[in-house]
DNA sequence: ATCTATTTATAATG
DNA sequence: TCATTATAAATAGAT
């Protein structure tokens, strides 16, 4: 139907397989759509086209859910058995797995020894060796962490004492002469320098975080 | 098409409801197959007469299933049954837990602790050093085992050399009383009683088995 | 997208 | 249900 007639067989142009896909689809969801209405049919239509898009026509009044429902009671195919015995294996497959790792966790944790030979003992004990070796080395790492932010701390800490007692002896040392030269003025004006001016030195509690 | 035009809407004419159905039905399914030759599509159609009759078209290559797996992951919709929803779900569950304990034996056998605050190695540790005190008492009772089991063997051993002598030293005498009987008779017989008979002390090699 | 010559589907009929 | 056929609808190829 059409200028010339067509053979059913792959269309090898791209562009024009892209272009007949999309004029057939829509005639046949139109199609669908139709014999649903004229003969209260209930239709389902999955398409997907070469390039994945996927199109979709299902009757008013119903749902895919309810068109499989009937396809299983109809036909008596199982749609879903493949899968559920795939998803079945892999339950036992994840299973054994978990099984194998329930025991390797419980001999670390010195459980369940009992059935084992003593030879099977030793990889086990190995294997505990090498964990606490590597969780001490962390440990100390940790430590050496700490012991070294305390020095480098410690040492800012005295150095900035140590800048702050000469910024109060150099302060001191201004007061004096400002007092002195007020004194000699008009009178006591220096008493009115406000203490805030005063550097405290300060220590913040620099160990305890982090 | 056809003779006249037709509204889409209802046929109230059974008779004519069920015809139309039978030819528009053919004709999707001839259309549903010609797009998936010339286009490469993968379609499915499922479509139940009024009456509750089931037709069906799916694209060679592949299968409802199939299509149903491509639809889902397309738009999302979960299309499964309960049962295939459950058994999901529990495999989630079960790799949730796998990774848990995936994640606990690394940790035990000393990996991946950089991740690790230095509090969250106290417990590690603390299980390494229970697990370490548990295979070594095991290899200790082992061990007992092993040396009670040598004590019993080594005074059985001597047991039965003490026996071994005592009956050596009767065969030997009752040897001499022969020899002195015969020899006082007709002739030598002594001489021809078999070595097979001299009774040999052994030591079977207990130590070593198991 | 839109157009149109032609093929195809099908409604009516037997 | 099957075959025929006049006509509506779909669509291939062109623009």
């Amino acid at each position: 139907m059409g200028r010339g007639k067509i053979e059913i067989k792959r269309i090898e142009n791209s562009t024009n397989r892209q272009v007949t896909f999309s004029k057939r689809r829509n005639g046949i969801i139109k199609k669908a759509r139709e014999i649903s209405v004229l003969c209260e049919a209930q239709v389902s239509v999955v398409i997907f086209s070469s390039s994945g898009k996927m199109s979709e026509y299902c009757s008013p009044s119903t749902s895919l859910p309810k068109i499989l429902e009937r396809y299983q009671v109809n036909c008596g195919k199982k749609i879903w058995d493949p899968k559920h015995e795939h998803l079945s294996a892999e339950i036992d497959r994840i299973k054994k797995e978990n099984d194998n790792m329930q025991i390797q966790l419980r001999h670390l944790k010195g459980e369940d020894l009992n059935s084992l030979q003593p030879k099977e003992l030793i990889p086990i004990e190995e294997a505990l060796e090498n964990g606490i070796r590597g969780v001490r080395e962390k440990q100390n790492d940790f430590l050496r962490m700490l012991k070294k932010n305390e020095r480098i701390l410690e040492e800012d800490n005295k150095r900035l004492t140590y800048i702050l007692h000469h910024q109060q002896l150099a302060m001191d040392e201004n007061m004096r002469n400002l007092e002195f030269a007020y004194h000699h003025k008009d009178g006591d004006f220096g008493s009115q320098m406000p203490m805030a001016f005063r550097v405290q030195p300060i220590q913040p509690n620099l160990h305890e975080d982090k």
